[in-house]
DNA sequence: TAGGCCATCTGGTCCT
DNA sequence: AGGACCAGATGGCCTA
């Protein structure tokens, strides 16, 4: 009688494992005993209801009289219930499975977007919000920060796995910058690595970062943007709103010579030609596939 | 093996 | 009444 729902197609290009064929499993353990304690719940609430003359069953009437302190459903309403809460799980699987395709949405939007190497749920709304951040800044300030700045804004509060993702898209060498006057580098990471861990992603950049001291993200952000407030502080507090001005730049390019000299960043991204040889984890930046927010980016490019 | 991340089930609450 | 939303619980998979 019980039958395994479709599988999900949203879950079926996950580089995530697929746990649903295990998970069905589960499932049908526990659709063997169908809402138990909600059948027990209901079945205390109805007392009154059964005795007012619900009830259908004279036998089941016949098993309360004797003494059962286990009120009993009728079998019709039994099924019900269960036909309700089958209903319900449906409902809540797909309504998941909608906010999931939400966020694989999100992911094809943020600065980096990796085929094989998903961003998690946290970290991709932890990115967005430092993009959202960083393009109000620009758009507050009219002025076009270095790269550097650029990444580092994108980076605050991400794992380290993700912040080498992104400096990997942006073709950043973390270890060219994030050095030490010795010259030990230390991953672009921030603090955040102290009390949370992220063992999913290989690390694009760098390596052995784990065994090495960690600074604060702020000790080598001397930035402007670092110094106004953080993406996190203010905008979690809700105290404040980002910055916005719709005369400011919106796309800027990067002139400078370096191995990201024909990266956009903003609302234009980089089409880095020469990075799929190099990157195994089949990284690229999102723009060449959003023609609409390129037009919509177009009053903003001249 | 521990920790991170995930999908799913479940019951409570709120809204229409 | 029923659906949407939410958070807790549970268990599986993966990686260091």
């Amino acid at each position: 009688m019980l039958t395994f729902d479709e599988p999900p197609s949203v879950q079926t290009s996950s580089p995530f494992r697929t746990s649903w064929a295990t998970n069905q499993l589960n499932v049908k353990c526990v659709k063997a005993e169908p809402c138990r304690a909600l059948v027990d719940t209901l079945e205390s609430r109805g007392e009154d209801e059964e005795r007012d003359g619900g009830l259908e069953d004279e036998e089941e009437r016949g098993v309360r009289r004797r003494g059962s302190q286990k009120k009993k459903l009728s079998q019709g309403r039994l099924d019900r219930v269960r036909l309700r809460r089958i209903e319900a799980n449906t409902r809540e699987r797909n309504r998941m499975h909608s906010l999931n395709s939400a966020l694989d949405s999100l992911r094809k939007v943020v600065p980096c977007y990796s085929n094989t190497q998903k961003l998690s749920k946290i970290e991709t709304l932890r990115l967005a919000k430092n993009y959202i951040w960083a393009l109000s800044e620009i758009l507050s300030t009219g002025k076009r920060p270095d790269l550097l700045t650029f990444v580092q804004t994108l980076c605050k509060g991400l794992s380290q796995p993700t912040t080498n993702l992104v400096a990997g898209c942006l073709q950043l060498n973390t270890r060219s910058f994030v050095s030490e006057p010795g010259g030990e580098s230390f991953p672009l990471y921030p603090a955040y690595h102290h009390h949370h861990h992220d063992h999913r992603g290989p690390e694009v950049v760098g390596s052995g970062s784990e065994d090495r001291p960690l600074r604060s993200f702020g000790s080598f952000c001397g930035s402007a943007l670092y110094d106004s407030p953080s993406p996190d502080s203010p905008l979690d507090a809700g105290t404040l709103s980002p910055p916005m001005n719709f005369n400011g730049i919106f796309s800027l390019k990067h002139e400078e010579p370096g191995d990201y000299r024909s990266c956009h960043y903003g609302l234009r991204y980089c089409s880095i030609s020469q990075s799929s040889s190099a990157d195994p984890y089949d990284i690229h930046l999102r723009g060449q596939f959003y023609q609409v927010q390129e037009d919509l980016n177009k009053p903003f490019l001249n």
